[in-house]
DNA sequence: GGTCCAATGAAAAAATCTCTTCAAAAAAAC
DNA sequence: GTTTTTTTGAAGAGATTTTTTCATTGGACC
């Protein structure tokens, strides 16, 4: 059992300086434990006798002795022939899914950001941070989820964001309220959704600005998009992975947030104070009952 | 210049005690100078004296200052080759957000397997493959997103999958539905909803298995759940990251399906041929028009 | 063999670290 | 809102570690 391990078992029962203690302490693991126990404290923010105690708590003799047992550790781990740094987590057998995964995502975040232009991606951010522009949202099955989020946070960031209901016939009432200059961001990932094809040439007809999202392997959308990220999105798995699509998205999101961010802050205070309000309306204990 | 070059690079100015010190320290590279430098000393059957004179000799303020080179050496070397890629886009200048965010990932990526329990990972799967459990899955204002993409899957993979609508006002009804022994995945990060603490308590007491997402510094809720997930989420951002929390819900997904693969597989080839006959069902040119 | 000098470790001094006590602050319970 | 309990860090006592001092050893050179 490893200090790691030790440290996990027990982190419910600590308390507030204790678990920030601790998580000091996983956080940079083993590397932030290796000081004296001054050292320790200081870079958890802790004091000395929080660190004296807790080691304690976690069944140590003492600082010493748990100092000892992270130093085992560490030779342990260092002086394994092939030694465990290729492994993600390293506490998972190198087959385990998680580290699979681990593997696969890394090629593919490399993969997609050797092949991301700048200027497009800078473009696109462009065109989402144009309070002049409208923004429309939309996922197909799989990436409605990523659409949901793009649209949560953009809502917050700046007006006139919509989300398009994911059922082909309501449409047309979007595209009505389209104008030129409006941006479309289209999520299309393989098993191509062939009506998204056709709602991006119409809305391209109207002048509007398409920014896709998709695989390696390019939707048909593409021929009408203004920017587009080509992901990869290569898993071990039935699936494709949406990870590195979420990681572009949030990266928009934040390049779109610090364009404007006199603005996006003011939005941000006055939603806290409507959060704040609508708390009051509620009962002040909601019980959820499970009484049958 | 690594202390370990120090060494050699002075190694033919030592005296003989001193060799024999350096040889020690060299031998179990960087382990053995981890201690104190009495332990140091006696490792290497030299009296302290020696190993206060000899770092000094090698340049260092003192074994202290020794010891911290040791310290920053081994943080370099345990993080070093996942982390050490200094630039991921590469026609994008080392500062653009497209490279703080993927450092950003890839640390929290890192520290997020780095901790997570393979047991409580393979605990997490068990419980969602289980046929005879039902499953709850409910997100908050940001992670519905992530909650929305687990049950698309998961709807897929397994019978008796239930999203939970956000609207607190609804859970009641959720909770008369569930038995003891069914699962209830919630996804909850900073700006912890309270509601939440409230129906992980409630569907607790009922006897339900509750696995938890939420960040390193840990939901309420933790306190009732089987299962808990403590995910990384920094970004260089005004919002948090849920790239590595999606990371774990496909890694999980993948899991759950490998499972029980027959009856997936099954589920999916009669799913196609549900998404064909819907197809039938529609006018062969589902015309999205623009007309007003 | 004798003298000298660098090298070494015992021992003490100085510095630092670890742990305990205790009072204040925060949280929880009432 | 008050009381009780728990948590927390300042301060200091005690232990340990690091450094310095210094006497001894062992080898080099004459």
């Amino acid at each position: 059992m490893t200090v790691s391990d030790v440290i996990h078992a027990h982190f419910a029962t600590l308390t507030r300086a204790e678990k920030q203690l601790a998580a000091s302490l996983l956080d940079n693991y083993p590397v932030s434990g290796l000081g004296s126990i001054t050292t320790v404290a200081e870079n958890a923010g802790v004091s000395t006798p929080t660190v004296a105690r807790m080691v304690q708590k976690l069944g140590f003799r003492g600082f010493p002795d748990f100092q000892a047992r992270l130093h085992h550790e560490l030779e342990a781990t260092l002086s394994s022939p092939i030694s465990k740094h290729d492994r993600w987590a390293a506490n998972a057998p190198g087959t385990h899914i998680l580290n699979r995964f681990a593997d696969a995502i890394m090629n593919n975040l490399r993969q997609t950001l050797s092949q991301v232009e700048t200027a497009e991606f800078n473009g696109a951010s462009a065109l989402l941070a144009d309070r002049q522009r409208s923004i429309y949202i939309i996922g197909g099955r799989i990436t409605k989820a990523l659409a949901d989020y793009l649209f949560t946070h953009l809502q917050v960031i700046r007006p006139h964001v919509t989300q398009i209901a994911s059922n082909p016939s309501s449409w047309p009432h979007y595209v009505l309220n389209m104008k030129a200059g409006d941006v479309l961001v289209i999520f299309d990932i393989r098993r191509y959704e062939q009506e998204m094809e056709t709602l991006g040439r119409i809305a391209r007809e109207r002048g509007v600005e398409i920014v896709l999202f998709t695989d390696q392997w390019a939707s048909p959308v593409a021929k009408v998009a203004a920017k587009v990220f080509r992901v990869h999105i290569e898993a071990p798995s039935a699936w494709d992975s949406s990870v590195v699509t979420l990681f572009i998205v949030e990266a928009l999101i934040e390049a779109v947030q610090s364009s404007g961010w006199e603005e996006t802050s003011d939005r941000m205070k006055t939603l806290e104070g409507l959060f704040e309000a609508s708390r009051l309306f509620r009962k002040p204990r909601p019980e959820v009952s499970g009484k049958s």
